[in-house]
DNA sequence: TTGTAAGCGTTATCAA
DNA sequence: TTGATAACGCTTACAA
């Protein structure tokens, strides 16, 4: 069904027919109602393809995420996805799984499907791909990890801060032995999230133990097998500060093999307020980052470019660190 | 940059190039050489708008959930995802809220998108939109929920059989004053988890106790209020099964506010496996749904609809319950 | 107020 | 093997 179907039964021109619905003001009252009328009838659906096809743009923005079932990354689409549909627009969302490949995949898609801008929570800083959506010149913000794209706005949370607060917070509990497991060093959270577990230990004057540093990959598994090294240590730390809530999983589960009573043997502290952190036994003491707002902010920044903003802008939020009652102060360690 | 463009750099006309991009062996090899190599350093991207609009079709499907941030529906999304773009496709999602004005707001969207297809899970059985669906005539798979929609595919899961396993499990463990608090009547799922429980307590000849029976709306504030009216009985049931995860949540807290020990003061048992299940303390025994099998099969079934099939097929996948701590027998509350 | 006609970028048909 | 042209369904000057 088309607008020449319409337009033809009441024999009018297919201009006609378009105005009724797109300008009703422009067209005359009784033709308009007639056009209407049959329009409902019908359960005419004007075709969104042609429409863009003309216009030369979409109501479509496109959402680039790692990992869908991760709750911080669905927590930040459904934010995006709210406040898009509350502008009229769709959401395309794409799974990139940290794979580079994935990611230029998917941006090729959207690329094609004529999105009229990306959110994008890149699995590599300076990836081509990055290049490419440069070259492309849509706009674009970047979520969650900082970018080499230059014009692009982004929604950040302070990582540093969070993870310096979280090691702090581990500090005035006694322990000296803190162990880390941060994220890649190629991605800015898994970068920052360990340099501010760095700067919170050098300015207590604490050495750093290299072994002591783990580099995971922010999936479980890495997580799991990151604390096995760790556990394995001659001297094995007392307080562990995880980057992520996946690696956090990981980690859980091989305490609980292993008999590792937290926070009596092993104090947990990790970033990311998932679902079942508050449910664990003891409840899990972390670094929440606001995805509700990262999201909401990120749809945000990007309808402003779509409106003709042109400088771009960095948002950079902030992570609060939600103690419950994974962490003990060092000496309940001696009881 | 389109066709055009291409083609007049190369002084060719524009079906030359257009054949030399989807048809490589109709172009002479010199020719399609120096089209490909200009198209790759330009870094030309057919418009996927206008092409849809000339073949009639597009290359993407759509899918209708109530909730992405439910670890039940990100699952099963991220497995449609999988194998959509497998097959070349674009997901579009729509968050719907277990809202019919939000459904019939994606349905038209999509329509309006011409999606290929739509897999669907609808908050209404009978809903307005659903005969919209079946006038626009698109492939179309439901999903956890049945519908009326006689043309449709579906893959449902055996929830009678499943909560029917559960209270007999309770049952087997020594309970008779079972609880359960359901979802809304006007679902399958909501039907059927109560009937089978229903079916198992009858089995055994236990007379329902209609203020044992709690109607909820699978949100997680009605699981708390319907908890919270459970244990003000004068005679409170000693266990519980919940009709979903979110619901469940809603009960966990209400029961650690309340101090009531899990399973000593109380059995419970849920349906669906989120990741925080077995975090819990007790680790939650529940009724496994096959999220990730639902996901790949819709997906499966609608591009056998988009390849030709016309007769509609319905999958009942098999739920399984897993044992873990949370349940007890009914003997242990005296010690 | 309405109609005619051009055009969005692509593919497909037909002719050269 | 290549090119001219029409078509997909819509919007929008411009003309009537």
């Amino acid at each position: 069904m088309t607008l020449l179907d319409i337009a033809r039964q009441l024999g009018l021109s297919v201009s006609t027919v378009s105005r009724a619905l797109t300008r009703p003001d422009m067209v005359a009252a009784p033709t308009r109602e007639r056009v209407l009328e049959l329009v409902e009838r019908q359960g005419y659906q004007p075709n969104a393809i042609a429409r863009s096809l003309q216009k030369g743009v979409t109501r479509s923005v496109g959402l680039i995420v790692s990992d869908i079932q991760n709750p911080f990354y669905s927590g930040v689409t459904k934010a995006i996805e709210r406040v898009a549909s509350s502008n009229g627009y769709t959401t395309v969302i794409c799974n990139a799984d940290e794979d580079l490949t994935k990611e230029a995949n998917a941006l090729r898609l959207l690329a094609q499907l004529q999105v009229a801008g990306v959110i994008y929570a890149s699995s590599g800083y300076d990836a081509e791909s990055l290049r490419e959506l440069g070259r492309w010149g849509v706009p674009t913000v970047a979520i969650d990890r900082a970018t080499s794209l230059q014009t692009a706005d982004s929604v950040l949370v302070d990582n540093l801060r969070g993870s310096r607060e979280a090691t702090e917070y581990l500090l005035d509990l006694g322990h000296t032995r803190i162990a880390t497991i941060a994220g890649p060093t190629s991605l800015t959270t898994g970068r920052d999230r360990l340099e501010g577990y760095r700067q919170a230990l050098l300015d207590r004057g604490i050495h750093e133990i290299p072994a002591y540093v783990q580099i995971g990959d922010f999936k479980e598994a890495s997580g799991r097998e990151s604390a096995e090294r760790l556990l394995s240590l001659q001297v094995p730390p007392t307080a562990l500060f995880v980057a992520n809530n996946e690696m956090a999983a990981g980690v859980i589960d091989l305490l609980r093999e292993r008999r590792v009573r937290i926070p009596g043997d092993m104090s947990l502290l990790s970033f990311d307020d998932a679902r079942w952190a508050r449910y664990l036994e003891p409840p899990l003491t972390v670094v929440a980052q606001p995805t509700e707002e990262i999201g909401s902010i990120a749809a945000q920044l990007l309808f402003e470019r779509l409106a003709g903003r042109t400088a771009p802008r960095a948002r950079v939020l902030r992570s609060h660190l939600i103690i419950r009652g994974s962490c003990a102060a060092l000496a309940a360690r001696q009881e």
